[in-house]
DNA sequence: CCTACCGATCGGTAGG
DNA sequence: CCTACCGATCGGTAGG
C-alpha cells in the first residue's frame, strides 16, 4: 500500500498543480504560449515536469489532445463566466457592462489560455467544437447590443461592428497585460466596461 | 540572349506577381497565413509556384528570410500609411480619425500580412527590428491621444488603454474581414474612425 | 530547375 | 518512469 505525498496547504493558492497530469497540462500551456504548439516537443513538456517525453503517455494521451482539451476548457470557462456575469441582470446597459467586465477579466487572468486559444486554432485537427463555442460567445454580445439599440438605449450604426470591436479590444488585453502593471484586473475590467459603453453610444 | 515573357497589362492590377521571386513571396504569405510558418514546408511553397522545394533557393535565400522580409515589409507599409494619413493635418481630432482609418484600411486590405505579422512574431529568429517598429507605431497613437487630452478635446481615464483599445480593435479586422461582405473597406474605415472618436470621448 | 541526399528532429510505441 | 527505436518529416546542400 502506497501513500501519496500530501499536498502542502499553499499549493492550490499558489497555482501549483495538484497531480502530475495537471502539472503536465500547465507545462504544456506555458510552452505552447512561449514557443507555439508546433515548436513545442513532448520532450520539452516532459523536461518541464522532470520526466522524459515518452513517460508523459502514462498521464496524457498525446500532444494534440493536450491542445484540444486546453482550448475547449478555455471556451467553457469563458462562456461560464459570461453566463454568471449577466445572470439575473435585466437592464441592458448593466448586462453589457458585466459581460465586458467578465470578458476582460478572463483575458487578464488567463492570459496564456487566451493567447494560445487565439493563436493555435489552426493547429487543431478538429476545430469544429471550439469554433462553434466561439460563435455562440460572439453572438451573445451582438444580441445584447441589438437589444440595447431596440430599446433606444444604445446608438450604433452596426451592432456587428460594435460587438467585434468590443470583443477584439478585450482579447487584446491578453497580449499586453501583466500583473504588477499600472492597473489591477478589477480596474482594467471597469475601464474597459466604460469604453464598451462609449462604443455603443451610451456616455458614461 | 534570352527574352523574358512580357507581363500582360492586367497582371499588376490583378495582383499577379511580376516575377518568380514575387510569386514565391506571395505563395509563402498565403501558406504562412493558412497553415502557419512552421507547418509550411519549402516543398509546399515550391509546389504553389510550380517548382520543387530546392529550386526555390535560386530565387530566395531561405524560409526564415522570407518570413522576416514579409514582417518588415508589413511594418514599413503600415508606418508609411500612418505618416501619409496624418501629414499636414493639425487638428487633433482629424489626425486621430485619419490615423485610425489608415490603420483599419491596412488591416482590411492586407489581411494576410497583418494576420501573419501578428501570429508569427514568435517564429522570428531576430524579432528586434519588427518589435521596435511596432513600438514606434503604437507610440504614435498614444501621443496623439495624449495631445487631444491636453488640448481638452478628448477625455479618457488612460491614454494607454484608449490607444491599446483602438489599435486592438483595428487589428481584429484582419481576423474577420472579407471582400464582398457587408461593408466596403472605405465604409469600415469610416465607422471605425467613429468608434475610435467615441472611445476617446469625442462624441460623433 | 532537377534528383539525390545529408543531418537533424519529432511523436509515439515496445518492452521492460 | 526509463532507454531504445521506428517511421516520417524537413531545411538546406551537392552536383549536375
Amino acid at each position: 500500500m502506497r501513500v501519496e505525498r500530501p499536498h502542502r496547504p499553499g499549493d492550490v493558492a499558489a497555482g501549483l498543480p495538484a497531480d502530475r497530469a495537471a502539472a503536465i497540462r500547465l507545462a504544456a500551456l506555458r510552452l505552447f504560449a512561449a514557443q507555439g504548439y508546433r515548436a513545442t516537443t513532448m520532450a520539452d513538456i516532459g523536461a518541464a515536469v522532470g520526466i522524459r517525453g515518452p513517460s508523459l503517455y502514462k498521464h496524457v494521451s498525446g500532444k494534440q489532445v493536450l491542445l484540444a482539451e486546453l482550448m475547449l476548457g478555455t471556451m467553457d470557462t469563458l462562456l461560464a463566466m459570461h453566463t454568471e456575469a449577466v445572470d439575473g441582470v435585466t437592464d441592458v446597459t448593466e448586462r453589457l457592462r458585466r459581460a465586458v467586465e467578465a470578458h476582460v477579466r478572463y483575458h487578464a487572468r488567463h492570459r496564456l489560455e487566451a493567447f494560445v486559444g487565439n493563436r493555435e486554432i489552426g493547429s487543431l485537427e478538429q476545430p469544429g467544437r471550439v469554433l462553434r463555442l466561439r460563435s455562440t460567445y460572439e453572438r451573445g454580445f451582438r444580441e445584447l447590443i441589438e437589444r440595447g439599440v431596440a430599446e433606444g438605449v444604445f446608438a450604433v450604426r452596426s451592432a456587428r461592428l460594435a460587438s467585434y470591436s468590443i470583443l477584439d479590444m478585450g482579447m487584446g488585453v491578453a497580449n499586453w497585460f501583466h500583473d504588477n502593471g499600472e492597473f489591477s484586473v478589477d480596474q482594467l475590467a471597469y475601464q474597459y466596461g466604460d469604453l464598451a459603453l462609449r462604443i455603443v453610444g451610451k456616455a458614461g
